[in-house]
DNA sequence: TTATCTGCAAAGCCTTTGCGCAGAT
DNA sequence: ATCTGCGCAAAGGCTTTGCAGATAA
């Protein structure tokens, strides 16, 4: 598929759900969704900001960071680090895996004997040396669930 | 397993790692890693900082923090979540998992179809509702190795 | 005794917030 | 015309760092 094309789709499906959702479709928050659409990188708030820097050179980094947040509260983009504003630590050095519940980030063990092999398919990036391997299972705890 | 014995030998296990790896026996060093190996709760280091503080009052947090640092430097604690310091963000909503390197903490994307199907055997948490699932490989790059 | 570690306090990111003006609907 | 968003700057968390006294080897 064309890549331009694909995002010009991805664009006017932006432009689309802002509306829906009441958003106003400013430039800023153009520039900064193309940003993030042109790129497979998964760039910190800091990279986009550079980026649109470009385009638009007065942008505030504050901006970069409100409209990440509304995107990502709109669901129109998505952390990959999910337990990424606090140090959690494991003093269990043994495979295993994770159920994290994405309302409160509780964390439970999953053992890795409860999974069914994870293997990877396709050959890796040249030269990359795997190392391991850490399934997360994303969800919602009783608790927060009953908490609505 | 005796819980109470097997924390025991951890402890055991942890002073001898330590000599062989040089570094001091202190107190606070041994009521850190005893906070960590006693829990299962996956803990930031503001909680362990709690939990020590009943045994030893007077300790800082900057020594909990210094320390969580020596022991992950070391290898005898590790960091459930890879990503942690800074946010990654991801314009793609399709489900694909992750290929991360755990120097540069470049990230890859990695389609879900060149991933052997995960599925979760044991019956989960009462109550916790599971949405997905990601899975993160984790590696070293090549630039990064040849960086040694 | 010597090197390392601790506590304290300051400094450094990263991220959020408040406010008045500007821009979108 | 009204409401929302932007830029600026300050404030807020989390984490690291520097230093002098204390502790382990």
């Amino acid at each position: 598929m064309d890549v331009e094309h694909s995002l010009q789709q991805r664009m006017d499906l932006f432009r689309q759900r802002c509306l829906e959702l009441g958003l106003a479709c400013t430039h800023q928050r153009m520039v900064i969704y193309k940003a993030l659409a042109s790129t497979t990188a998964h760039p910190t708030p800091e990279a986009i900001y550079e980026q649109v820097k470009r385009e638009i050179p007065a942008i505030s980094l504050g901006t970069v960071y409100k409209n990440i947040r509304t995107f990502t509260d709109a669901g129109l983009l998505r952390e990959v680090s999910v337990l990424h504003d606090s140090l959690r630590l494991d003093a269990n050095l043994g495979d295993h895996h994770h159920l994290v519940c994405v309302r409160c980030k509780a964390i439970f063990d999953v053992p890795e004997t409860e999974v069914t092999p994870v293997q990877l398919r396709e050959p890796l990036p040249d030269g990359f040396r795997l190392e391991r391997c850490s399934v997360l299972f994303l969800g919602v705890c009783a608790q927060c669930a009953a908490a609505q």
